[in-house]
DNA sequence: ATGGTCATCCCCCAAAACAGGGATTTTCAT
DNA sequence: ATGAAAATCCCTGTTTTGGGGGATGACCAT
């Protein structure tokens, strides 16, 4: 605990990043050194900073911050991020935790509870802050996946298992002008322009 | 908390199966509805009679806590599981939450710790126990993953965004034959024959 | 210093995917 | 029963991938 941590808050209210802040500034162990209103503000200096956390808020304009904490996961997997929010809502903690996040708070927490947060964070636990009730079994989705019908999702599963058109064709009984086709629709409905990106997708949206 | 929480546990260790269910016996809260060996005999159990709370070991024979924690969470999304390990592997913990679980502890946690984190994941919250330091930024993987360098998880990224080659090379600024070549190295690391099979597997193993 | 991995680049050629039309039959709910 | 949506099929192209090679410098650890 030589060195400070280094640490930057993403949030789109100027009040909630000014207020976080000094309510930080307190502890001689936290430096802030990055203050951002979006995530696309905020991604390039990390790129170029070495930062140890990142406090975001979880609804941002543009890029939301479950997103904002996957991209920064996969670019820069060394930095732990906790994700915040006004609503004590369990299925934003579940979907940091699983978007690779090290924690969660709601922002009425108070600055012992987040202090305590930050640092068990920095010790490498997961926590979530405060513990909330969870009424419904909570929903996994990010986004809301395109409507894919039966057969388009059989050719998609088939498509991620790596079978090339006509492999999938011979294995349905079908032409290779309609696995052709129904992947044309695939990638319509995604609104990508290749398999690759339509397979991410489809992960991403858990429909594989 | 007029009924009291009716609690699993799945353990192949014998000692660990009597060792905790004789330590949560004293908690008039709880009550212990089953315990079993492996994730097979446990399976079929609650299935059939309603459970709140599954506490699994991870190292389990056939069937791992993760994949039973995940199998639990499809078919019966109600029921919070609690993973629990020897070893502090933070790991560990974070793949249980990804596939769905409400917590993880060690084994040596006393019983006090243990008693706290079973009621506030009964709350609703999720919670690791003891709060481990980590070494590494840690792997995803289920089952493992291939190690990609720095530069395949980069183009693997962009591939997965839906980027050509050539765009891609465009991108980091080098050759579209070095695209190509990273592009067939990582073909090779997953045993994949194209693309959409490359993407899907990455996306299984988290590295997207 | 030297063997290994990484990142970079090149060739050729075949196979597969993508883009753009269009068309017919089955299925299913109102 | 009748329209809409889904599933099936076709043609003509161009672009992108994938498979088979091989090569070079940079870096890194033993």
């Amino acid at each position: 605990m030589n060195q400070p941590l280094k640490l930057v808050i993403v949030d789109d209210h100027p009040v909630v990043l000014e207020g976080l802040s000094n309510m930080l500034l307190q502890f001689r162990w936290i430096e802030i050194v990055g203050k951002f209103n979006s995530a696309l503000e905020a991604m390039p200096f990390l790129r170029k900073t070495p930062v140890d956390m990142v406090i975001t808020d979880i609804n941002l304009p543009e890029i939301n911050g479950i997103e904002f904490c996957r991209k920064i996961k996969e670019e820069l997997a060394e930095v732990r991020v906790i994700g915040m929010s006004t609503f004590h809502d369990p299925a934003y903690a579940r979907e940091m935790i699983q978007a690779g996040g090290s924690g969660f708070m709601t922002k009425n927490a108070s600055t012992q509870e987040i202090e305590n947060l930050i640092h068990l964070v920095n010790q490498g636990g997961i926590v979530i802050n405060p513990m909330l009730t969870e009424e419904k079994p909570l929903r996994f989705d990010s986004g809301q996946a395109p409507m894919v019908t039966r057969r388009e999702k059989e050719v998609l599963a088939l498509i991620a298992d790596g079978l090339t058109n006509k492999e999938i064709a011979d294995r349905l009984f079908v032409s290779i002008s309609t696995i052709d086709s129904h992947r044309k629709n695939l990638l319509n409905k995604f609104q990508v322009l290749n398999t690759a990106a339509l397979i991410s997708q489809a992960a991403k949206h858990g429909l594989l």
